[in-house]
DNA sequence: GCCGACTACTAAACCGCTCTAGTGACTGGG
DNA sequence: CCCAGTCACTAGAGCGGTTTAGTAGTCGGC
């Protein structure tokens, strides 16, 4: 036998398919006695509710959609996202929601795949991911009135929910235990400046710069990957008067610094100090083994899913999550400065 | 307005819904004029089909599954699923077919998602990864009557279709190049035996060692972690006569192994010869960088997302798709062993 | 004994689209 | 001139559920 129908099951019962569906659905409108033999019969005949069928009535889609606008190429090589998708895996599939995935080249084309998305009722919510400046997306995505959580915060999100670390407080720890250790020449290799938190770290180091009385802080952008976070290593290790600290937004890019000032016999921790804005195996598998700021990014993922969840359910509702700010795991590649400072 | 039906187009233009389906699906039976006429007018109104509505009449589902038995945690850290995923993406995207993505914790929940999301009609296909010596998988996949593509073969996948790269060759062609650079004790840090890459491998290895006459040749089952490589790593290098080459299964492995060496003052290539089973920038961020198995995972993903593609357009197809064996990219891991062999 | 309220259920509309059978107009061959 | 065949299109069934309106039957109260 194909497929059972709620039909198959009614006919078998001998009641109508309404009530087959009430019973499934576990709503009033049965007896118990009816309930269980309906319950009985869908488990003997194997019955599976037919997704399409139940998202035509206006239901659930039973999916949530995440849209990466990344050349897909590069997407391989972050830990970051397969660790947020493993996340928002294990959230999403305790109520056994799918994730719908696509990775498309740019913001344009991400925010054609929601009008469609939203208007062929495919998913039954978005996750919005590196949040940009000024992003056009978050007002596309209120106008398509579909729930939606923003990974990032605090605020310029519109009218979504977000769920967000502190990156600039992470920074300013950062910033404090490098001064203490008696840094003054510090460089921040960071990422695309049109990203709301390369923003928020760049202000945040400044900030701590001035508060601290450190001479000479620089943020540099690059565009996230290895080759660019080498180069500009190359170029900060090349400069007469050298950064005694390095801070990197990745861990790629602290991994690639690493690399180079091996290859320039820059010792490290001796004569740079090292540290990632972000945590993976990455950073425990190189030697020296490098000081980063670590966050659960399965648990990030995990709340993020969560949240979405609750405002599907709950539409309307409007939560903003803040997850515990990163701490700093102090490893092997950092240390006071050489004298010679 | 809210989303617009055929019915509205229908109405709009002046015939029948029947019309407009066929319109815009591009089917015989409406005039060129009328077809122009109801194309610009579902222009007009923005008109996006709604998939459901699609899907219950028997046609596609849109999308394809892929489900992944790991645990989740680990999968952030492998290079290779993510440039897969994002090579599936590129080839699927071409026909806007999405990507399903699930993580499950081990093989049993595997199948029980495919039986759910065959009898709800959600994929119009599946993509097998991870092939086991024995895999239960491919027979119940071949049950459910779905489309489905197959990561791995030569063989052992009834009748599904597949898609694979010459591992035996590949470790083939190591074991030579080791053997003419002059090594003769070779160690295999390999992956999970039950794994039929995994077997192969090791049976190649050992076909080699026979053939070329290499005296002491070992393979060693990890769980593929970064843990588990390192400490059969430190395993290897602490005895009496250690091997003068080790060949990791993956690319994370091999990172862990370079470190250990570096830890235990062996030095690469000097003393110890690495080569990695798997390529991504993390063998060409460390120093030395190493000599590895290049292989272009993203054109297999797009490979096996055009094989499964065919198959669904043209039920039955099989097809058995081999892509290009692994090349060695020779790096500066890799060396004639110390003369104290 | 009758009314109203409640329970347990049925029948059927509906969601948006596809597809088949059918219809009317026109064409062309014998 | 009539009939068969094509063309362009319509009407409506059907996909598998959900949901609403309606309907028997029962029960309690006065």
């Amino acid at each position: 036998m194909a497929r059972p129908t709620i039909d198959d099951i009614a006919r078998r019962v001998g009641v109508s398919k309404g009530a087959v569906s009430f019973a499934l659905n576990g709503r009033p409108g049965v007896s118990e006695a009816t309930r269980a033999r309906i319950l009985q019969v869908a488990e003997e005949m194997n019955w599976r509710p037919h997704t399409a069928a139940r998202a035509l009535g206006g239901a659930r889609a039973g999916a949530v959609g995440l849209v990466i606008a990344r050349p897909a190429r590069t997407l391989g090589v972050e830990p970051f996202f397969a660790q947020l998708l493993s996340g928002l895996q294990a959230g999403l599939s305790a109520q056994s929601v799918a994730l719908e995935l696509l990775v498309v080249e740019d913001t344009e084309a991400e925010i054609e795949v929601y009008r469609r998305w939203a208007s062929e009722h495919r998913v039954d919510g978005f996750i919005l991911v590196d949040l940009k400046v000024r992003d056009t997306r978050v007002e596309v995505v209120e106008g398509l009135g579909v729930p939606a959580v923003v990974l990032g915060g605090p605020g310029r999100h519109g009218s979504l929910s977000s769920v967000w670390a502190d990156d600039r407080e992470a920074m300013l720890s950062i910033a404090d235990y490098l001064a203490a250790l008696g840094h003054r020449r510090i460089a921040h290799v960071a990422g695309l400046p049109t990203f709301q938190h390369t923003q928020r770290r760049m202000r945040a180091l400044r900030d701590s710069a001035r508060r601290l009385g450190l001479a000479e802080v620089s943020s540099l952008p690059t565009d996230f990957s290895d080759a660019e976070g080498a180069a500009t290593t190359r170029m900060l290790l090349s400069r007469p008067r050298r950064p005694t600290a390095i801070v990197y937004d990745s861990d790629l890019m602290a991994v690639a610094g690493l690399g180079v000032a091996g290859e320039m016999g820059v010792a490290v921790p001796g004569d740079l100090s090292i540290i990632a804005f972000d945590d993976s195996v990455l950073t425990r598998i190189v030697h020296p083994a490098l000081t980063a700021l670590t966050r659960d990014t399965f648990a990030l993922g995990t709340e993020v899913a969560e949240s979405l969840l609750a405002i599907i359910a709950e539409p309307g509702l409007r939560r903003d999550r803040r997850t515990p700010t990163p701490r700093l795991a102090v490893r092997e590649s950092t240390a006071p400065p050489a004298l010679a400072g």
